[in-house]
DNA sequence: TATGAATGAGTATTCATTCAT
DNA sequence: TATGAATGAATACTCATTCAT
C-alpha cells in the first residue's frame, strides 16, 4: 500500500462485506429456526461478530429484519424478468420468467423462507408489505398480454397469477422439506402442467 | 369440602370449552402477529383466563403450539376425505377432494397459516413434522389412480401433487392478503386450470 | 381466617407495601451512588425482590423516578403546612413553616437529595418539572402577607423565598456531608439569622 | 515520515484547546441531561472529535470527570477571593467576597451545577471530594474575623457559613430554571438580606 | 381449578473502552 | 495524534413458568 492510499484508508470504513455476512447469517438461521427462533446474539456469532457491532449496521432487530426483507425482494425482483424480452413470441417469454421464478424459489431458498415467515411477523410494517404487493404488477402485464393475445384462458388475472406461481411454490417448498432432488425433467413436467392449465 | 365434592372435582374434567377458546385465541393472534410475536400472557388473555390458569390445560408453550397444531391437523383431515367415495367416477370424486382442500383453507385460514408457520420454528418436533407428512398419504393414491385410470398425466406423483395443491394455497393466500374476495365463479375458474393441466 | 375473608382474599392483590418499599431502597441507593449509579437489578436487590417484579409496579425506570419524584414531592408538600394556621401572628405562623421546611430536609434528606439530583436528569419529565415549581405557590403567599402586614422587607418575592430556603438547605445538606450534628440550638441560630435578614 | 518529524509529533502537546472543548461540551452536556445522562460519545461528538481521540486526552470517563471536577473548583477558587484586601474594613471586603459567590455561580452556572451533581456521583472519589471541602477554608476564616470583629453575630462559623451561601446558591439555581433575570437591583436586594441575617 | 403476582433466566440494546488504519 | 468501527460486559426489559392464595 502506497502512500496515497494510505491518505485515503485513514478512517476505516463500515465493511460493505459485512453487512452481506449478516443477511447471510440471518437467513441461515431462519431456514433452520424459523424467525421465532433467532436472537440478535446468534445472528451476531453466526456473522462472526460482536453483538455490539451488530447495532452499528442495524439500529435494532427490527430495522435489519426489514432491511433484509427489503433485500430479499429486491433480489426476486432481479431474478423474475431475467432475460425476458417483450418482442418474444409470448410462450417463450412466459417461459423464461416461469423458470426465472423456479430459479429464485430453488437457488434462493433460503430468501423466499424467510419472506415467508416474515409476512406475518410483527417486524414487518405495511408499508413493506405494501411496496412487496406491487412488486407482482409485472406479472399481471405478463398475464394481461397472453390474454390479449388468446393465447391463455380469459379467466380472472388473480386466479392465472396465482395459479402459475403456486406449483413453483408448493413444489419447492416440499422438495426442501423432503429432500426430494429438483431436477430439469421434474421441472419440465410441471411447467407442462402449469402450462396446459393456462392455455387457452 | 367434603369427600364427595372432593371425588367429584376430581373427576369433573377440564373444561372443554376452555381448551376451544385458547385454541382459538392463538389461531387469531398467529394470524395477526406470527409464531414469533406471540407470548402465553397474550394468549391468556385473548382466551380471557389467567396465565395460570392457561398452564392448567397445557404444561408449556411448546406443548399447547403441539397440540394445536395436531388439532389443526386432524381438522384439515377431516375435510380432505369428506363426503369421498372410491366409487365415484375419478373427475367426480377428485373435484371433491380438490374443493374440500380449498374449502379447508378458505374456512379454517388461520389454521393453515398457524401450519405453514408452525413448520420452521423450533417449537414443533420432529415427530409431528413425520406425521404431518403422512397425512399426504391418501392424497398421493387419489393421484394415482387417476394415473392408473389414464385420466391425469404420467408425471411424477409429487410433481402432480404440489400442482394440485399450490393454486389452491396461493390463491387463498394472496386473497386473505389483498382482500379480494372469492367467489364460486373463481374457484370454478381455478378447478379448471387445475384440471386442464393434470388430465392426459 | 374466615370464609368470609377468603372469598375476597383469593386474589393476592398488588402488594401496597412493595412500592413503598422500593421506593425507600431506590432512596437509599441514590443518596450513596447519586442517580448516574443505579441500575435497576440494583433497586430489585435493595427491595429484595426479582427484577422482573420491579417491572410489574413500574413498566420502566423512567417511570419509577417520576412516581418517586412525585411521591417525594407529595411528602414534603404535606409537611411544608403542617400546622400551619393563617390566623397566627405572622411570626408564629412563620416559623411554623420554616421548621417544616427544616423538618423536611433533615428527617427526609434522602428525598431531598433525590429531588435535587433528578432535577437535571433525564429521566424527569418537563410536566413534573412544571407542577413542582407550582407546589412553591403556598409560600410565595406567605411571604407577601409578611409584606403586606409590613412585618418582612418589601423586597422582591422570589428573593425573599429563594434567601428563605436557601440558608436551611446548604445548612442541611453540609452538614449531612461532614457528619456535623444537627441541634435545637444550630436552627434557632439558623432561623435568628433568617429571621433578622428578613424582618423590615 | 522521517526522524525530525517524529521527534517532533512527540513533542508536539495534546492539544490545549481541545481539552478546553471537552470540558465545555461536558459541562453543556449535565447541565441539559444530568451527570446520569452523558455517554462518552455524546460528550465527544459535542467537542467535534472522534470517540477514540477522548481517550487520548483522558484516559477514562472517570478521569475526565474528576479532571473537570478540579477544574472547576480552581476556577471557583481563583474567583471567589479575587480583588480581596484584608486591609479592607470588614463589611467592605465581605462584599467584595459575597459578590465574588454570586458571580461564579451566575456566570460559570454550568460549573456549578457539575460539581453539585458530582458530588452524589460514584465518579468522585472521596480525596477530591476532601479536597473540596478545604477549599471553603478562607470562608471560614473571612467568617471568624467578622465574629472577632464583633461586626457579625456569634454564631457557629457553620451556621454562618452555609447561611451566607445558601441564599446566594438558591436564587441562582431557582432564577436559572424559572428563566427569572437575575438584575444588580435584585442582587443588592440579597446582600442586604444576608448582611442584615448576619449582623450583630 | 382459577388467579395473577412473583420469579429469574434470557434477550435486546447500550456504552466505556480498544484497536487497526 | 485522530478516527470511528469493533468489542463485549453491563444494563434495561421480557416472558415462560411457578406458586401462594
Amino acid at each position: 500500500m502506497n502512500n496515497y492510499s494510505l491518505k485515503f484508508a485513514k478512517v476505516k470504513p463500515k465493511d460493505e462485506k459485512k453487512t452481506e455476512h449478516i443477511f447471510k447469517a440471518t437467513l441461515q438461521l431462519v431456514k433452520d429456526k424459523g424467525v421465532a427462533g433467532i436472537t440478535m446474539g446468534e445472528i451476531a456469532s453466526a456473522a462472526k461478530i460482536a453483538t455490539g457491532t451488530l447495532y452499528i449496521y442495524f439500529k435494532s432487530k427490527d430495522e435489519l429484519i426489514n432491511a433484509l426483507f427489503t433485500e430479499c425482494r429486491k433480489a426476486s425482483a432481479e431474478i423474475y424478468f431475467k432475460d425476458y424480452d417483450a418482442s418474444l413470441p409470448f410462450k417463450t417469454g412466459f417461459k423464461v420468467i416461469w423458470l426465472n421464478l423456479m430459479k429464485f424459489r430453488t437457488e434462493h431458498f433460503e430468501k423466499a423462507v424467510f419472506m415467508d415467515q416474515c409476512y406475518h411477523s410483527p417486524f414487518i410494517t405495511e408499508t413493506t408489505k405494501h411496496i412487496t404487493k406491487e412488486m407482482m404488477h409485472p406479472l399481471y402485464k405478463l398475464v394481461e398480454r397472453g390474454k390479449a393475445e388468446k393465447i391463455i384462458k380469459d379467466a380472472d388475472s388473480f386466479i392465472l397469477l396465482t395459479f402459475m406461481v403456486g406449483g413453483i411454490n408448493e413444489f419447492v417448498k416440499h422438495s426442501k422439506y423432503s429432500g426430494k432432488k429438483i431436477t430439469k425433467e421434474l421441472i419440465e413436467q410441471m411447467f407442462n402442467l402449469c402450462w396446459d392449465g393456462l392455455k387457452a
